[in-house]
DNA sequence: CTGTTAGCGCATTCAA
DNA sequence: TTGAATGCGCTAACAG
């Protein structure tokens, strides 16, 4: 492999000047830039990325720390993310934190082991004071899917609870009094939140938040079964005419309960689901959802870097809002 | 930071010793072990990886290169991979090709500049060439969804063939003769094998490829809807009672263009996917499909490298069976 | 505008 | 078993 030195040898030029047009310092004479840039071709010259790193102490690289990888939801976050950050030569370096504590913790120290630039996480498990802390280190982060106060401008999140609220005042408005709700894990923020704009679109009717109506899932199908195997039990006693699930893929399988006793969907029951995956217009029937534009928000995590980290000048926004998509899984009552 | 120049002093011994420690080397005594273990704990030591990587050329990081990374059949994948990797204390660094050769070669050249100890390639545009090429350099590769005879020992692939294969034969066995085809993207190589599986079983009844039964989709939901308007119009003249997708994803979209127009499914007509990404048990009808190891694949790929590349003790093997998953999308004639 | 020089933090000979 | 010396390939003052 070419070095530096065999460039500059065979520009005749020093180390110095072949480092200048490397990075494309401007303070270099026309003709031997081009002494040089033909050097570097003739050679096939690639920089070394370490020794690079090593002398500048920059790495150009960003990790990025996600619960899962698998499911259909960081899919997309990743993609945006990996272009975003590659158009600008970044690579991204990834892990993933299973939603526990540790797991992230472990997860943030090998990342910044690996001497990331920044950190772009989307965590639950780890508190707001660690954070917090973490923001105040060498390292720059920013955070997706979760709004901390003291740190807010480095957050970008979606209105979990306005996307609540929206579902919920959705089947309100088709005429639903009796609304179950299968909820995400208790101890993930998102849930939480969106289970508050169920609660607070409720009491504007002055509907009562009933907790035998309410299920905590834990976002994924078997999730949706469980719940909606717990309703249907509780029915007898506690009659409902539509259910709000926190994501769509509860809602898939909490409808595949219902279908296999024979339920018509949405002429018995009418659902809501959330996230808006691309499933979600292709199953039968087609899913009524909240939005989340989670792809867009991995692709603004990554100009927020760009922008605040290495110095480009792009637009960035913070907070994104959910939107109702109307299908055919809800009907008035 | 702390520096091994640091830990040294505080321990009383030299550098070359603290590298020692650092790398397991047992030519250590186990007094001065200690002292240097209690240094380095002292100091909140971390060892530079670049400084590691530029001193020894090892960088413990690969870079896996996939199509996509939305969509349900790279998430668990990914996931897999990173998982067993990490468990090694290796990173992973990711790219798109986006099922481009002038984008799969970039993301070659962009992991290659990164510096990775050896690449796992999910690539379906580049030549078979290139990638022997590839493989004769000094990066280790292994390829995972693509089986090239003369570098057969780094391929980690599905018979996919035979996927085709059963999921026709199963058509066939319950008795139906006329069977419509929506395929994968012709340039993809597992489009291809499966489409070839698909004929294997009907000229095993003598009964003729029809191309007008067969409508050659882009292995989304789109390319489903898009095949399934196509063979409903050809219909009329060619009639069929039972529809095969090269994966899950156009299984439902043809399945909803179906529904849209008051079929039912399976009554009407049986379907047959491929895949078996987690959603297709959970729609209705339940999809009947061939299941796709894909995690265990790239799961697999890691412990090749761990094997080969790092020298790990672990067993691996290079094939995987496709099986036939019967649920409700599929029924008699 | 260009060259000289001194590290960046660590692994790895080679001696001792 | 340990230490001293050298260099991995590059960036960044500084000097000219």
């Amino acid at each position: 492999m070419a070095t530096i030195y065999d460039v500059s040898q065979l520009a005749g030029v020093s180390l110095a000047t072949v480092s200048r047009v490397i990075n494309k310092n401007t303070n270099v004479g026309e003709k031997t830039r081009q002494k040089v840039l033909v050097a570097m071709e003739k050679l096939g010259y690639r920089p070394n990325t370490f020794a690079q790193s090593l002398a500048s102490s920059c790495s150009n690289s960003v990790g990025v720390l996600v619960s899962q990888l698998d499911g259909p939801y960081y899919g997309p976050m990743m993609a945006e993310i990996e272009a975003a950050l590659r158009a600008e030569n970044k690579h991204v370096i990834i892990a993933v934190g299973h939603s526990d504590a540790n797991q992230e913790k472990d997860s943030v120290e090998f990342l910044l082991d690996r001497g990331c630039d920044a950190l772009i996480l989307d965590v639950e498990a780890v508190s707001d004071e660690y954070l917090i802390d973490l923001s105040k280190g060498p390292t720059t982060i920013v955070l997706i899917n979760r709004y901390i106060e003291q740190i807010s401008e480095r957050c970008i999140y979606l209105e979990n609870e306005l996307g609540g609220y929206m579902a919920t005042k959705h089947l309100l408005s088709l005429g639903h009094r009796h609304i179950a709700y299968i909820s995400g894990p208790a101890k993930k923020h998102d849930a939480i939140e969106r289970l508050v704009g169920h609660k607070r679109a409720l009491s504007e009717l002055n509907i009562e938040f009933d907790p035998k109506l309410c299920f905590e899932g834990d976002y994924r199908e078997e999730g949706g079964v469980d719940g909606m195997t717990y309703l249907l039990t509780q029915r007898q006693h506690k009659p409902f005419t539509a259910v709000v699930c926190a994501n769509d893929q509860m809602v898939s399988g909490a409808i595949s309960v219902c279908l296999e006793r024979g339920m018509r969907i949405p002429q018995d029951l009418s659902f809501v689901g959330y996230d808006n995956i691309p499933f979600a217009r292709y199953v039968s029937p087609k899913l009524t959802t909240v939005n989340n534009p989670i792809h867009e928000m991995g692709k603004m995590a990554a100009l927020w870097l760009l922008k605040n980290l290495y110095n480009k000048n792009v637009e960035v926004n913070n907070v994104f809002m959910p939107e109702l998509i109307e299908r055919e899984s809800s009907i008035s009552t």
